[in-house]
DNA sequence: GTGCATGCTTGATCCAGATCAAGGTCAAAC
DNA sequence: GTTTGACCTTGATCTGGATCAAGCATGCAC
C-alpha cells in the first residue's frame, strides 16, 4: 500500500493538544484552522473545582499553564487522586460527553478548551490527530503503572521522594536546564493533595517530608518551595533502580 | 472539511487486535490484508515468561485466549503487577522496540502476534487502526486509575471482593451471560499472582479469601474455582458504590 | 493592630496488614 | 503408595502508617 500521508519536520500549534510531529501536507491546513476555529480558554483559581465526576463535559483541554488534579472520592470520604496535568497534558476524554473523575485545580490554571462534538469529529477525519493521541495517552499509562508501583509497594518515605523526583524531572522539562546536581522548584500541592496522590494521610506526609529534611535530603525554602542540594541522593531514596523506568 | 471516509456496520477480524468498528470503504482491504500477511500464533504454558523488561521486542500482540500479567520488579524483590491482559487485549506499544514489563502467562494463553515494524508501518498509513488502538488504551487507562484508588485506599478485604468482582465481570463478558445473581467463575491466578495484584502478601489474601468464605460472600469449590452466590452481595464489600465507576 | 481560617507540624496511641513460622492439601513422579 | 514440590492456610508476633489530639505559622479581613 501507499503511503498516502507525505510529512514534514515538526511543526507546532501553540497550545493546541496535539504537538504535531509531523504534519500531513494534504490536510494540514484544514486541521489547524479545524481547531483555531474550536478553540477558547478558561481560568481558574487555586483549589476551584472544574467539574465534579458524572458532570457533563461538552470540551476536551489541554493545560496551557498551572496544575489540575484528577481524582476519585469513595462514599465514606477516602480519595486517591488519579490523575496529574501539568503544562501541555490533556484533559478530557473523546466519545465521552460526561466527567469520569472530579477535576480540580491545584494551582492558578488556564486551559485551552475545545468543543468536544467539533474535535470529535477533527479525530475522525484526520489521522495525525488520534495518532498523536495515542502516543500522548500511552505516555499517560505508563506513568500510571510507575504510579501502580508507587502505591502498591514502596514505603512512605520512597513514595514522598518519588513524588518530588517527579515533579522536579517535570518542572525540569518545562525550563531550561540548569548546571550541577542541584535543583529547585515549588511543590504544586498542598500536604493533603501529595497524601491523596501517594495514598498516605497528611501527616504521614508531613512527617516524612520532615525526616528528609533532617537527613539533608532536601531543603524547605516556605512550605512549599524545595532546594534538592544533590539530586542522585534524592533518587537513591526512591526505591526506583538507578536508570530507573521505562525502556 | 468533507468526510473523506466512508463507513460500513461492524466487521470483525478474528484474533486481530483492532475490533473494526466501522470499516473505511477506501482501506478495507488493504488493511485487513496488510494485517493477514504479517500475523502468526504464539503459545505459552502457565507460568512461563513471555518477555523480560528491558528485552527486544518485535512484535505486539493481542491476547486470543488466556491470561498474560504485566509486572514490575523492584530490586529488592518487591513485585507489583501493573497490568492483566485478558482476550481481546493489547500486549505491546507501537514505536518502542523493548519491553517495558516483564510479562508472563498466569494461565496457558495463545497470542495472535503481529511483526512490529509492518504494524507501525500500517498504524501510520491507515486511519481507523490508531483510532480504535486509541480506545483500547483509553479504556486500559480508565481501568487503570480504578486500580490506583484500590491500590492507595482501599482495605484488604476490598481489594479482594474488588478483585473477584473485576474477574467475574471480565469473564461473564466472554461468556453468554447465565440468569440469577448466582455467578461462578475460575481465578486465572496464584494467591501470590493476586497478592502482586493488589499490594498485598500472600499470607493476607489468604486470610481474606477464607474470611469472605466464612462470611458466605463466595463459596470455593477447590481453591481456583469461586462461586459468588449473590453477586451485590460481593459488590457491597467492593466499597465502591452502587452504580460503581466510570461515567 | 486583633481575630480567624487555612495549612502545616509534632506527639501519643492504636491497629491492619506484614512478617515469621508451621503445617495442610493435592497431583504428579517414581 | 510414598515421595516430592507447588501451592495454600493458619497462628503468633511485630511494625509502619493511621488515627486522635494539640499546637504553630502565615496571611487575610476587619
Amino acid at each position: 500500500m501507499s503511503q498516502r500521508h507525505i510529512t514534514f519536520p515538526q511543526r507546532e500549534c501553540a497550545d493546541c493538544p496535539i504537538r504535531h510531529r509531523a504534519v500531513c501536507a494534504r490536510c494540514e491546513t484544514d486541521e489547524l484552522e479545524q481547531l483555531e476555529a474550536i478553540k477558547y480558554y478558561r481560568n481558574y483559581e487555586a483549589g476551584q473545582t472544574i467539574i465534579w465526576a458524572g458532570d457533563k463535559m461538552d470540551f476536551v483541554a489541554s493545560v496551557v499553564h498551572g496544575v489540575a488534579a484528577l481524582t476519585q472520592t469513595m462514599e465514606d470520604g477516602r480519595r486517591q487522586m488519579v490523575g496529574l496535568l501539568l503544562p501541555s497534558d490533556f484533559l478530557g476524554r473523546p466519545n465521552r460527553d460526561r466527567a469520569a473523575y472530579d477535576v480540580t485545580a491545584t494551582t492558578d490554571l488556564q486551559l485551552c478548551c475545545f468543543r468536544r462534538l467539533p474535535f470529535q469529529q477533527m479525530l475522525s477525519s484526520t489521522p495525525h490527530v488520534s495518532q498523536r493521541l495515542l502516543e500522548m495517552t500511552l505516555d499517560e499509562l505508563d506513568a500510571a503503572r510507575e504510579w501502580m508501583l508507587l502505591l502498591g509497594r514502596k514505603t512512605a518515605r520512597e513514595k514522598i521522594a518519588s513524588f518530588l523526583s517527579i515533579i522536579a524531572r517535570r518542572d525540569a522539562a518545562q525550563h531550561t536546564p540548569r548546571p550541577g546536581g542541584a535543583v529547585a522548584f515549588d511543590l504544586p500541592l498542598t500536604r493533603e493533595a501529595m497524601a491523596d496522590y501517594l495514598g498516605l494521610t497528611l501527616e504521614t506526609v508531613s512527617r516524612q517530608m520532615s525526616a528528609l529534611k533532617n537527613d539533608g535530603v532536601i531543603k524547605l525554602d516556605g512550605k512549599r518551595h524545595i532546594i534538592v542540594p544533590d539530586f542522585a541522593a534524592l533518587m537513591d531514596e526512591t526505591g526506583d533502580d538507578a536508570d530507573g523506568g521505562v525502556y
